[in-house]
DNA sequence: CGGAATCCGGCCCGATACTG
DNA sequence: CAGTATCGGGCCGGATTCCG
């Protein structure tokens, strides 16, 4: 939602393609966003819950790890799950639609490796 | 510079992929650096020095303007060139690398706007 | 003109403690 | 278990000033 909010905010200053981008940016952009589809992209027929993903993703606090989740599941590109048979549990999972991100990423992936071979190598 | 070290510390946390992509991100993201490119893109045959760049992108400092024009720089996007017949100028231009960028963008363009569209009506 | 130096507010984000 | 609340350091980035 607050992403959306200052997109819009944006568009007297910019035209649709850089906001385009902006969208994009900001979507993928941050520092965990793109390992935690990552993750739940690899692991699609699992049960993925919050204390695993805190556990695995090495480094990452739940204040973030929430914080990402929620943007993540604004933007359609995960699903939350709560279950509480006894004991209160949230699964996590990729969408189509989120899945449909990461082909849209093997450009940027490319062109990144080339990038930082050219700039090492001068 | 300090981007490439940046990631080289990054290293050890994080595969080949996810690293590239992260290249591309602090290349393409962040506040001004899209939008400094794309005016220089579109005024190849201009002599644009630091003051236009200050005056025509609207909102930005001089010393934002300067960090980005240093990173770009340093990511071969764009080239320095400073003149001083009688009047200190530097002037700014997109290298022929530099403007490769632009058609990596254009897939993120389109899924942004697609996104958007999906975000808001639901 | 093209910056660098300084000051400073704000937010990003980690650590810790707490709630349901 | 799945978060939220609070505190606090650090860095991002704006405003202003100064220098060659």
């Amino acid at each position: 939602m607050k992403i959306i909010v200052d997109n819009i905010e944006r568009e007297t200053t910019c035209g649709e393609e850089l906001r385009a981008m902006r969208d994009c940016l900001e979507i993928l952009g941050g520092k965990w966003k793109l390992m935690i589809l990552r993750y739940l992209n690899n692991r699609q027929h699992q049960d993925i819950h919050f204390k695993k993903l805190e556990r695995e993703i090495d480094g990452m606090s739940a204040k973030m790890l929430s914080k990402q989740l929620k943007e993540l599941e604004t933007n359609l590109l995960i699903t939350r799950t709560v279950t509480d048979d006894n004991q209160l549990m949230v699964f996590y999972a990729i969408t189509e639609y989120g899945k449909s991100v990461t082909p849209l990423t093997e450009n940027l992936v490319e062109w990144g490796i080339k990038h930082r071979k050219k700039i090492i190598e001068g």
